[in-house]
DNA sequence: GTCTATAATCGGATAGAC
DNA sequence: GTCTATCCGATTATAGAC
């Protein structure tokens, strides 16, 4: 039994509540009560609730920022794209208040601005590299034109996704399972991919659902 | 020399600010500032900043209602639905506050949310209505499960681009064009699209860029 | 209809004892 | 490290004069 420390404790039970009730709805006396803490305790531990919030991000940034680095010639399978999907999504669902309120967010902690946008970037990078190994394969045909705004495609609904989706059917906030949205990017590539690659690629998404 | 009345003003000027710097991020007195009245007559017109959004909110309600009743059984060529989509995004980036902090706003003002579900299903629907009609058609060829997917993808970008598109790229908040948009939404649909349906609709999608 | 002044509340943050 | 008590600032909202 190792005890965690309240620092930690901290910052995952504020993560929890980010992502159940939203960034902006959470105060700082919130999260120290859900904690059974002293609001000062918590003021021990971070100078303010900007910094939980900054230190998230940082967690989620060096998530995805390792998550996106795609070797530019690997040569990629279809279970690999998959997988690497599932992680993605399991990553952005993990922080996802950061993408609940976007703007909102953004804009109160505006050094997190540039960061994120390097991050999308680097996902329609890695989007763009898959694509391309998928091509040099065979598996995939598919103009420069269709193929910009496809990896656009992409980044925008691996963002999201997940808040569409538990905004659209309104299953419970807690648990957001990822697959569907794997289920749904699977769907942006296949009318690009070869006919066997087609149905091995539908028959493989079916089982994100 | 028409006199506007000061609380179509005050609406006008809350939706500017909203829509610019997030419906968060804007006072009671930031509204009564701009518009050089006091904080007091803002609130004789509205009883409080919540009746502004509602008011706000059911004027994009009754546009969008009213723009997604497609007719079941209309042939719908490729150039209605370009103009549909203009139409759509036009009224989208008009009010695109709701959109920006999507949670953040259902939230507070948690009557809103059934109704922005309602609208979210129509428009489903709409996209629905449309491909089968280019299918009876013989425009476009494309499996029911394809399609469903299909039609949520165009429901996500419709409501999220203009947020991810002035995000991934600083241009700035004033004036989001909807033409982007409109060129991805096209993109979406080509490869179910027959052969010269596929480049009349690639002709017509770089007008929007 | 519009103003000024002010109340009421709430959330973030600090001081100082234990 | 943790607590209690408290302050400060911002924001919503109201009262009452003009």
């Amino acid at each position: 039994m190792t005890k965690i420390k309240t620092r930690d404790r901290i910052l995952n039970t504020s993560l929890m509540l980010f992502n159940s009730v939203g960034e902006p709805n959470v105060t700082t006396l919130l999260i120290s009560d859900e904690l059974d803490i002293s609001p000062g305790n918590l003021y021990y531990h971070f100078k303010s609730k900007g910094d939980i919030v900054e230190e998230l991000f940082e967690r989620f940034e060096e998530e995805m920022l390792d998550l996106l680095t795609v070797p530019e010639d690997a040569e990629i399978s279809l279970d690999q794209k998959g997988f690497f999907l599932h992680m993605l999504f399991e990553s952005v669902s993990r922080y996802r208040f950061i993408y609940q309120d976007l703007v909102n967010v953004l804009s109160r902690y505006n050094q997190l601005q540039t960061r994120f946008r390097r991050i999308l970037k680097k996902k329609t990078t890695a989007f763009r590299t898959i694509c391309e190994s998928f091509r040099r394969q065979g598996m995939m045909e598919i103009e420069p034109e269709q193929l910009q705004s496809l990896c656009e495609q992409l980044t925008l609904t691996a963002c999201y996704w997940s808040s569409f989706d538990t905004l659209s059917h309104l299953h419970d906030r807690e648990s957001v399972d990822p697959g569907k949205g794997v289920y749904q990017m699977m769907h942006l590539v296949i009318p690009f991919l070869g006919i066997e690659e087609q149905e091995e690629a539908k028959l493989m998404s079916r089982d994100y659902l």
